[in-house]
DNA sequence: CTGGCTGCAAATCTTTTGCATCCTG
DNA sequence: CAGGATGCAAAAGATTTGCAGCCAG
């Protein structure tokens, strides 16, 4: 694919299929929703080959690893700062697109410098209200 | 101890061990670290049962579970809402006091019903900064 | 007394590693 | 053609489970 051309990295067929999966993909799926959706296409590839992919696009970036799950690992495709709602029955995390400004005072930065900020709305979607009586 | 007695669960003494060793822990350990620091003074606990008591103070609220570490379970002993400063070095975590009324457009919500929200900040603590050429 | 807890060991699950081979740039 | 990428299988960690016996309420 042309988009993927110039991410400076080794372009084998089973990343490009990693790729494309991950491509707009909403869902913030886990490595093994990756791993399997992939094994579909390539049968014999491994999960270190899946592991090992994700690992170098999150280093450069391209991808975040997110840690609301604690069960797996997470990924999400969009690199640009965003936030999370995330349902507390279900697991299900959506994008939160606004940008918040938050500043912490001076006082309460325990002489940490701090480079930015992640948000994680908790709560219920509205498949789980309407499951739960 | 006295003030554990109300809490409505069998005040067994590897509990209460497990129990003091977070009164008032600042440090967020993890659940290997609270096995560890609990078998000096219990030498036959067994993770089974750290990690039971964990899941029961858990459900009752009294602890809560963070999930900004992937390698392992973390938990925070402070019940009570508040936010934290996160070193993306040493992976140190440190309690923020202040609230932040942050509210989602509506149209943000994605139908979601939202209970509350937790703040990473990310940044590097003084001792990395340092550190750090 | 009795149901919930404990300790132990084995099982499970996710992620990582070592290494020989392969193939992209 | 060289170095990075792959596949495989085994290893490593963290957490969970099953179960028999124990003890706090």
């Amino acid at each position: 694919m042309e988009k993927y051309r110039n991410f400076g990295l080794k372009l084998t067929p089973q990343r490009l299929a990693i790729l494309q999966y991950l491509d707009g993909n909403k869902a913030h799926p886990s490595a093994e929703e990756i791993y399997r959706a992939v094994s579909r296409r390539f049968p014999t590839i491994s999960v270190a080959t899946v592991y090992n992919t994700l690992m170098t696009l999150k280093e450069r970036g391209l991808i975040k690893e997110l840690t609301m799950d604690p069960t797996k690992m997470r990924f999400d495709p969009n690199p640009f700062p965003h936030h999370h709602l995330i349902c507390m029955d279900c697991r299900r995390i959506v994008d939160v697109q606004g940008r918040f400004r938050i500043q912490l005072p001076e006082t309460e930065q325990e002489g940490f410098e701090i480079f930015g900020n992640h948000i994680e709305f908790y709560g219920r979607c509205s498949k789980c209200k309407n499951k739960k009586h």
